[in-house]
DNA sequence: CTCAAATGGTGGAAAAGTCAACGATCAAGT
DNA sequence: ACTTGATCGTTGACTTTTCCACCATTTGAG
């Protein structure tokens, strides 16, 4: 088989694919973002899940848009210096706010969707129903093997130099 | 179907997840590095790539690294100063150098190789060969698509507000 | 040879992200 | 009611990443 290459193949390095796609993507998304106002990323993830009604509380909001605890404070207080959000406390609980949308994130978000969508498309346009399903699940299953981080071969030596 | 969801069903989102499960092996592997050594992933990178003779000089082993052009500049001058490259002019361009490993970076590299290997191997169990074809393929793809900003459905329209 | 355009590397500035400590709030048990 | 332990959001320091302007070198054209 093809695999007298080191290790270098195309098969190993997962993770490195996996870096330089991540990154392909992300300068993608800042630009198109870029072009539709003055949101960064992270940013326009809280609006966006906020506009789709996933979350709207502070904490869910926050893990389903990824985002670091202090990270999203940060952007959140940008969001609503901007004029985007409105944050009102929480009736249930007293830590927590509620977020809602102002009508210029809303109206941001009816701007920015369909490119976004668009580009979604236009990402997997080139893969079948099916290959994108098996990459949904490979994606699933991966994150969950990163997890683990004991590999341990052999224990490290520190007196080997 | 099941895409009732206003559009942020799995299928959507692939940038995001790709986001996250690149945090995720990106963390992964830090843990794993820092067992081993002193040099963060993207040193390791440059070590490998050379280790692996995919590259020698400075360039080549940049855009194989997958590394910014500034922070490959800092990274190597890490890698320099930790004694794990020795940096020789380029006969053929002056502008670039050629990297060489030391023995202290063979060593590492023969320890910490096979490691990632292991993990390599482990974030892949759970997929069949095809699977992991389809996943190969589909990074490809993507990546590819990943170039393209000019979506413009509608282009930017600044007298909205 | 000379000039202009392109590429390579460096360094600094700005942005993004990470992390830990802190006070406020909640939940659960007593 | 009271206490203990956990969760939440904020803040500030810190590291990492990204971006850009600059100079040196190369390449190609005249």
């Amino acid at each position: 088989m093809a695999k007298s290459e080191s290790a270098i193949d195309l098969g190993l390095h997962l993770p490195f694919q996996i870096a330089q796609l991540h990154s392909a993507l992300s300068a993608q998304a800042k630009v198109i973002i870029a072009q539709y106002g003055d949101l960064n990323l992270a940013q326009w993830r809280i609006v966006r899940v906020v506009a789709l009604d996933i979350a709207h509380s502070s904490t869910a909001v926050r893990t389903a848009a990824g985002l670091d605890k202090g990270q999203f404070s940060k952007m959140l207080a940008v969001l609503e210096a901007k004029g985007y959000v409105v944050v009102h406390p929480c009736p249930e609980d007293k830590r927590q706010h509620v977020l809602e949308l102002t009508d210029r994130a809303r109206r941001a978000h009816d701007r920015l969707g369909p490119v976004l969508d668009a580009r979604q498309q236009h990402l997997v346009a080139t893969l079948t129903t099916e290959e994108q399903e098996v990459v949904r699940k490979a994606i699933k299953a991966i994150a969950a093997a990163a997890t683990k981080t004991d590999f341990d071969i052999t224990p490290p030596e520190p007196e080997d130099t």
